[in-house]
DNA sequence: GCCGGTAGTTGAACGTGTTCAAATTTGGGT
DNA sequence: ACCCAAATTTGAACACGTTCAACTACCGGC
């Protein structure tokens, strides 16, 4: 047990080595063959190491796709930093966020199916509000965070603190939309993309208005009731 | 060719009583072991068949969720039309179509994580916007229309021809949320279809409200973009 | 009452994701 | 230099969903 310490800062290296090697191996292949064609045998074989290797590093196929999750979040956060650098407006920060994620992820199209395939799914490991892709998502909604503190717009507090949450699930919803989006150059998930910012900035406007207190009061109070549902799934069993 | 016709009154018999009895057979296991502990092997053992036989009557292990889906939507049916007889507010018919959706479920609550799995996915025949739920889907649209239809509440024409197809659509939420639910009797869902009917009735009166009208409008434009994205998806190949 | 063809049925075989016990490599402690 | 335990790597084996070529049962037409 007094022999654990020290290994660690240099026995990781070679581990870590192969287990880029055959992340980096697996994305490429889902990228040109997609997922459900690439086997993990094609993987491993690619890689050059055995079928059990890989799944000493991935506990199974899906969790290729967490790791494909952190790299999307990590490269659309480096574009994003200095496209929102002279941006001022909330709905023009949203939309320069939004479209550069759609921009991110274009590579994948075919991929990104199964992604919510197995997010949905509530065994999953890979469902979004799932203990393991946590940080994933935290960073994620600092995201949108940082989307709204940049900006000038007037927002009641009640409302400002759950809007970046907000707007994250309103940016898990026009992924999912575009997942199914058969049109050119994904057109339409772009033209989705400026219809649904513009219409969120007024229905934020509107929902600032003193006049809707009250219902913006009901409708905050349900969210945080199903925010707190999500990570109650978490925890237990089911109770049936 | 001349010989075919008369047949099939009769000819179909054998194999209908062979199909039912397989998925007979497949709910059954699916309610007490769930979707992925139930093997097509234990499944046609069960119902005295050979493997080949189940995969004669059913292309694949999913399409026995395409009949589980048409199952539950006439069984939730045939409840809801008695129920609502003597129920006017839009309000409550909402609720007590909600409230019996979840009850026709319940049985199958384990089961149900593969649906949403499943129906996530484009290319999925359970896509509910794929081809082949449609008509469970439209009737299913189709129960929504009628709890509209029966109760006395005023709403303006454009909204009125959506708000069946946003009412399906706010249900696929509460399915959602249900499927997380891992509450005591699901009371969490109960205690959300309530929330949110109460909160959906005020929104539908606040947006039948002459001086919402121009967001009424920008918004039920981008509903009408949303519904036809999704239609498109089925005829196409991606353009990418 | 036999024939032909269609509907129904079979089980073996394939490819896949996943598991595991065993073999090998690694690197620090002596 | 050697040892040992942990980290890494291997390939065979398993269970499952799915496919398919062959077989059987059925039924209308002669």
């Amino acid at each position: 047990m007094s022999a654990m310490r020290k290994k660690k800062s240099a026995k990781t290296l070679k581990g870590d080595q192969t287990k880029a090697l055959i992340l980096e191996t697996a994305l490429e292949m889902f990228r040109e063959r997609g997922y459900e064609e690439t086997t993990m045998r094609a993987i491993a074989e690619k890689a050059g190491v055995s079928l059990g290797n890989a799944y000493y590093y991935f506990h199974s196929k899906e969790y290729l796709i967490q790791a494909f999750y952190h790299r999307m979040h990590d490269a659309h956060l480096a574009e994003s930093v200095p496209a929102l650098e002279n941006v001022n407006t909330l709905k023009a920060r949203l939309s320069v966020v939004m479209r550069l994620k759609i921009d991110t992820l274009k590579p994948y199209h075919q991929f990104a199916g199964v992604l919510f395939k197995t997010a949905a799914h509530p065994q999953s490991p890979l469902n979004p509000f799932a203990e393991e892709s946590d940080p994933v998502r935290q960073a994620s909604i600092q995201l949108f965070e940082s989307v709204v503190a940049g900006s000038q717009a007037r927002i009641p507090k009640d409302l400002r603190a759950e809007l970046p949450y907000l707007l994250w699930v309103y940016h898990m919803g026009i992924i999912l939309f575009w997942i199914h989006d058969p049109s050119p150059r994904h057109r339409r998930t772009y033209r989705l993309i400026d219809h649904t910012v513009e219409l969120l900035d007024k229905l934020i406007s509107l929902a600032s208005n003193p006049f809707m207190r009250p219902l913006r009061k009901q409708a905050l109070r349900l969210i945080d009731e199903l925010r707190d549902a999500a990570e109650e799934v978490l925890d237990e069993e089911p109770g049936d």
